[in-house]
RNA sequence: CGCGGGGUGGAGCAGCCAGGUAGCUCGUCGGGCUCAUAACCCGAAGGUCGCAGGUUCGAAUCCUGUCCCCGCAACCA
């Protein structure tokens, strides 16, 4: 059973702190490689971090850093990650290492020889914003299909010749239908190859911060093969003996996002390069929250950290895993990770644990009895673990996490009502010491399968159920799992705290979001439970039950005012906001950007009298300083709370 | 005709590719148990599977049409 088994997340940029897609690419990469050196497979687990790239360059440029320096500071939350979530990756590669620059330089020299890179001309229009070039239709009033501006720029550059490599692709996804997982990513992929391949530019003159192109000066290599090589460049690249071990056995896990640079470029890359192809990508799905797109504006951006600090890793792990089918898009909510935590993890597995542990400390001093009398309740919970165990596995290789756990929690299911159905309590009272040993005894040797085998999806709480039952090492492998009975009597088990306490709000209702709450009286504050928040300042966080009442005192902190609007004009970098100016009595004026664009035009706004919250916190938005937010309402439609067309700018509202 | 995903008991989902008594989790109601983290176990109610046609002995599942919802730039995995 035992084989190589090299995984890979995708090298993150460097331009934004990691949230739950990240956290959620990882733990799933985590979880695969845990398992399978649960099986024994010789494995490595690979992450990192991408950090060229003009974007960087300048963000750099605005912090008075040197690219680098700017590099340095941001990859370290992606390190950090590791810590924070448990994740047990055997090396982490960073795109500004010796190691990776040497073998991109390999790379490019390998494509050069192989007749696949030349030199040319290229000219149109450019977005730094996208990182991208457009052509002349799809540029709209100066601006790129995402309402970046462009300019035109010509630069002469190199380009790959991908289009050599369709057909190649086609038949090595013909032979490999495995290649490309989920299977409607697959479709789409192929679909997308038969439409052709053009050549694509690998090279940027306009930027310096990345990998020199070899013997061309002035030329960087180009975010694709700079960045796709890490899963090589980790391994020491071509001949390296980390590569010989590790690299055909690849499995690169991604967003769907970018399925079409690891399951294109990628594979022709390493085929001009003379190399073989990784042995499968997968590309798992994103997540909305809450129901709704994450994004910084709605102020439902996850943290993974926070998640990890608030539940532990294990829970949140436990729940990215178990809720979505991988591979398609899921919906995550607080709520829902505390019904799968306070249901699954604490009521049906803890507590099963908990119960198990307290009666053979009750009923045998905590000492593991010999096996005894067999009943007909065993033979039941022993067909449930034969039937699971097949389960996981064919689960687990078809990367199907939720099914995996799914097939582990029947067993739970079923321990739990073994324990009902044998009552030790009664054998105990009636003296029945053989049938409750071999009661006992078959509780804890589940609970010993159920520990090795939540090993790779709750690493902690696993490990201290094990180290409660007093497990050896040697009892805690895969193959100490495919034969019930392993625990030898005598055992010493421990006294140990419940693996997954109860949640402290435990008094909230956890089912269902739409309790009606009254809302509170708040005066005059046009706020109901969802209202959005018209300009991108830091939404109010979602309160699914309505919002909690506060004290007079929390609205006395608002500064309300009003103001006039005096100027209005589109945000010059995003299409949802509105840059005003208004005039909030103050002698001066300010500006403020409202998330009105889709409702109001800037015309339409001179002149107008709002409300403006006037003591909120300055903050940039898409690169505007907002000094203050307006007072709006609506889901569907937001309409700006306006007053009487003549009411003087500066009064206090209350 | 832009692309994609989705509409299945109160909520969230599986089933659809390979048609054949509609399943899971949560919630609700009733019962049991008392070892346990007021946890666990059993039972019940509740769905004409968005709508309309078609193919078929038979359609949630295949075909056609249609309506609706959600994503598809900016913290993008």
């Amino acid at each position: 059973m035992a084989g190589t088994f090299y995984i890979t997340t995708p090298i993150y940029y460097v331009n934004a702190a990691p949230h739950i897609g990240h956290a959620y690419t990882s733990l799933a990469v985590d979880t695969l490689a845990r398992w399978h050196r649960l099986l024994g497979d010789d494995t490595w687990f690979l992450s990192g971090t991408d950090e060229h790239g003009l974007k960087i360059e300048q963000s750099a440029r605005a912090a008075g850093l040197e690219p680098q320096a700017q590099a340095d500071r941001w990859s370290a939350p992606f390190r950090a990650m590791s810590a924070a979530l448990d994740l047990t990756n055997d090396d982490f590669i960073r795109t500004t290492e010796a190691r990776h620059k040497a073998v991109v330089a390999e790379m490019w020299r390998r494509m050069e020889a192989a007749g696949d890179i030349y030199l040319s001309e290229y000219a149109g229009w450019y977005s730094v914003g996208d990182e991208a070039w457009f052509s002349a239709d799809e540029v709209v009033d100066g601006k790129s299909p995402t309402g970046h501006p462009v300019e035109w720029m010509e630069e002469v550059g190199y380009f790959f010749r991908l289009s050599k490599y369709g057909e190649a692709l086609l038949a090595h996804l013909d032979a490999h239908p495995d290649f490309v997982r989920p299977a409607s990513r697959y479709n789409e992929l192929r679909r997308f190859i038969e439409g052709g391949l053009q050549d694509i530019s690998i090279s940027r003159s306009t930027f310096s911060w990345g990998i020199p192109v070899p013997g061309a000066d002035g030329h960087v290599v180009y975010v694709w093969v700079d960045a796709l090589t890490n899963y090589i460049s980790a391994l020491g690249g071509p001949g390296a003996p980390a590569f010989e071990r590790f690299w055909p056995s690849a499995i690169h896990v991604i967003g769907k996002d970018i399925l079409r640079f690891h399951a294109v470029y990628w594979p022709a890359f390493l085929m001009s390069a003379g190399l073989p192809l990784p042995k499968g990508i997968f590309a798992h799905g994103w997540w909305t929250i809450d129901g709704q797109k994450m994004s910084k504006s709605l102020g439902n951006v996850v943290d993974p950290f926070e998640m990890a600090q608030k539940y532990g890793p294990d829970a949140f792990r436990y729940f990215l895993l178990r809720e979505v089918t991988f591979g398609t898009d899921g919906d995550f909510s607080e709520q829902g990770l505390k019904n799968r935590y306070r249901g699954e993890l604490a009521n049906d597995y803890g507590n099963l644990c908990n119960r198990t542990l307290g009666m053979l400390r009750k009923y045998r001093g905590g000492v593991m009895p010999a096996r005894g009398e067999a009943g007909p309740e065993d033979a039941t919970l022993a067909a449930v673990i034969e039937a699971a165990r097949a389960q996981l596995v064919e689960a687990m290789d078809e990367m199907a996490f939720h099914r995996a756990i799914a097939a582990i929690w029947s067993v739970v299911g079923a321990a739990n009502k073994y324990v009902v159905e044998t009552a030790p309590w009664v054998l105990a009272k009636g003296k029945q010491e053989s049938r409750l040993g071999e009661v006992l005894y078959t509780l804890c040797e589940t609970l010993r399968l159920l520990g090795v085998w939540t090993l790779p999806f709750l690493p902690r709480k696993a490990a201290a159920l094990l180290d409660q039952l007093g497990v050896p090492a040697d009892l805690r492998t895969w193959q100490s799992t495919l034969t019930f009975g392993g625990l030898p009597a005598g055992l010493q088990t421990q006294e140990g705290e419940p693996l997954f306490p109860r949640l402290e709000d435990e008094d909230e209702t956890l089912a269902e979001p739409a309790k009606p709450v009254k809302p509170a009286k708040a005066p005059k504050a046009p706020t109901p439970a969802k209202e959005s928040p018209v300009t991108e300042t830091p939404a109010a966080p979602a309160a699914p039950a309505g919002i909690a009442p506060i004290e007079y005192d929390d609205f006395a902190k608002l500064e309300l005012r009003s103001a006039r609007i005096v100027e209005a004009e589109p945000h010059p970098n995003a299409d949802k906001l509105i840059k005003l100016t208004v005039d909030a009595g103050e002698g001066r004026l300010r500006t403020v950007c409202a998330g009105i664009a889709a409702w109001y035009s800037p015309a339409d706004l001179v002149g107008k009298s709002v409300i403006l919250l006037a003591n909120l916190k300055p903050r940039k938005l898409r690169g505007v300083m907002s000094e203050g937010m307006l007072l709006a309402g609506g889901e569907e439609t937001v309409t700006l709370i306006t007053l009487p067309g003549d009411h003087p700018p500066g009064t206090r509202i209350s």
